[in-house]
DNA sequence: ATGGTTGGGGTCCAA
């Protein structure tokens, strides 16, 4: 059975609760993938995704900001979450699934939520660019001594970087703003060159399309403007490239009644 | 170059 991974930014999992119905009413994600829940781990609507069917549920939740959690059809076999910069914050959650549930092997899903980076892109006057930095140099580090691409691992998430010309709305207005300037792309790019890792929306859909998955609040017009970025990806072990088939970036959902500002981005994997 | 909007928590910060 093809099982099917979302990722969605819901900004606010309690305000979301009927976006997060019609999305799986329609797409039937088998494990979603979701960052700024915004709430603490006993407000999570845990029991009405467990009524979805979504009876595995993993949390890393902080009050008021940030958050993520893992909600899945099929059982993992454990989670657990890990800590960057040393901050508090809960940015990240992995869940690892059994041989049989995402191809022979176990298959470990980490689910991240980058740090946005604040307005000014320099470190040194930007103590969150410094802070957006150093999560990604700790990641990579992670990554290396891990092996996380060389066994079978997913990585989604919202990573706040749109890295191709191509994953922006205009890639020269861009490039001293943060999410697309060339330091964060090439300290991304460092992560993801770590191992063999295969970013699974562009396999499927090469430059030069252009792929956007947030749309800014601030734009009243976003649809007509379409001034979009990528900042949500899934990227793959490339041994687990051979089992990717298809992927949905869900943009009719930006248009939704009170939507997030980042749309669910999916793939399915044969098993 | 600037300002635009949204959410959470609480009378401002983060995105």
């Amino acid at each position: 059975m093809t099982k099917r991974i979302a990722t969605w930014n819901i900004n606010s999992v309690r305000l979301r609760m009927p976006l997060i119905e019609r999305f799986v009413q329609t797409h039937q994600p088998d494990i979603l993938c979701l960052q700024e829940i915004k709430c603490r781990q006993a407000e999570f609507p845990s029991a009405p995704l467990t009524a979805m069917g979504y009876k595995h549920i993993a949390i890393n939740a902080q009050k008021g900001y940030h958050g993520v959690a893992i909600a899945s059809r099929v059982p993992f076999e454990k989670s657990f979450t890990r800590e960057f910069c040393q901050k508090g914050d809960a940015r990240h959650i992995a869940a690892t699934f059994d041989p049989g549930v995402l191809g022979a092997e176990p298959v470990t899903v980490h689910n991240f939520y980058i740090p946005a980076g604040g307005d000014i892109p320099d470190p040194q006057l930007n103590p969150k660019f410094e802070h957006k930095l150093s999560f990604l140099d700790e990641l990579e580090a992670w990554t290396k001594s891990d092996g996380l691409a060389n066994g079978k691992s997913v990585l989604v998430g919202d990573l706040n970087i749109a890295p191709l010309e191509t994953d922006v709305w205009n890639h020269k207005a861009l490039l001293k703003i943060v999410s697309h300037t060339p330091i964060e792309v090439d300290r991304l790019q460092r992560v993801f060159g770590a191992g063999p890792w295969v970013d699974a929306i562009r396999h499927l859909v090469p430059e030069p399309e252009r792929l956007f998955t947030w749309w800014s609040y601030r734009s009243p017009n976003w649809e007509a403007a379409n001034k979009g970025r990528r900042l949500d990806h899934i990227w793959l072990s490339k041994t687990l490239a051979p089992q990717l088939k298809t992927m949905e970036i869900l943009k009719e959902a930006r248009g939704w009644d009170r939507p997030s500002d980042h749309v669910p981005v999916t793939v399915d994997l044969e098993d």
